[in-house]
DNA sequence: TTATTATCGATAATGATTTTCAATTTTTCT
DNA sequence: AGAAAAATTGAAAATCATTATCGATAATAA
């Protein structure tokens, strides 16, 4: 779970999208986004749906998706496939690491930022005269227990 | 289009593989692999089916899948999905590079490789206690054309 | 409070990939 | 070569995750 200056960042830059966008602020959408915060990282529209669907809670899961796409769209949340056939949301503050290094037994993931490595990337990026707008890393291996 | 040897390599690797699980040798695995080898790397099944289409043969779709799943079980292609709802595959020679840069415009995939960056790679596993297998790195912009 | 517009849920539709199954082809065995 | 055994094929049906539809409802604006 975040920090609560980072939670407060994240429904302020929520609200911000709904208003500029016109849309509307509902029930469902802040449960949903509630529910979504205080369960771990990389999760699944599914998962999600089932987490609030047991806590008592019933939202249809279309609207879900709905929801999920719209944090996508407000830069809040980050949409990712590591493994085939699950796509999973991992929340995006501002100052978040986006590299991950993942478990192939158990499913762990930890993040992890390396500024020498992004350097490096920028060099690549040139060296090609790519413009450079962003990148994904992931290590895949096994964790200590797991190994 | 890979160089002779590459091609020899390929073909004898997957020969192997076949004897190996009890496979057949059948005509369309052969035109499948055939044409996915004179074709661009990142293609999508569909694309690989149309081509065949187009060039006079036919041969079913769910054969198309079933013939890349083959080669991935045998090491041979690597399944992606660098932009959403666009899987892809592409051959892996044994030296063949793995990291991407992805024109975020045009499609236009590079592939490169780093050994600083794998360096650093493999120093942030082990700092994780974690054994390392493989990596994915991708990075996306655009191209000096698309810029 | 009424009007306007977005949102909701249930469900139908979609599209990519997989499975089914009967007919056919490849390989093995005599 | 010919027959038997086992894998493969194509066409179509089935799956599965995700998206679109639509009438009813809730949120915001006037």
């Amino acid at each position: 779970m975040a920090s609560n200056e980072s939670l407060e960042w994240f429904w302020n830059k929520l609200n911000d999208h709904l208003e500029s966008k016109g849309l509307k602020q509902t029930k469902q959408r802040k449960a949903i986004v509630e529910y979504f915060l205080e369960m771990e990282n990389h999760l699944s529209a599914e998962e999600l749906y089932d987490h609030i669907r047991k806590s008592g809670d019933h939202i249809g899961l279309a609207t879900i998706y709905r929801t999920l796409t719209l944090l996508k769209e407000a830069g809040l949340v980050e949409q990712n496939q590591f493994i085939e056939n699950k796509t999973v949301y991992e929340t995006r503050y501002p100052d978040s690491h986006h590299d991950h290094l993942i478990c192939m037994k158990c499913g762990k993931i930890i993040e992890f930022e390396d500024n020498e490595i992004e350097d490096l990337q920028k060099k690549v990026a040139t060296n090609h005269n790519f413009k450079l707008v962003s990148h994904s890393l992931d290590l895949f291996g096994f964790c200590e227990a797991c190994s």
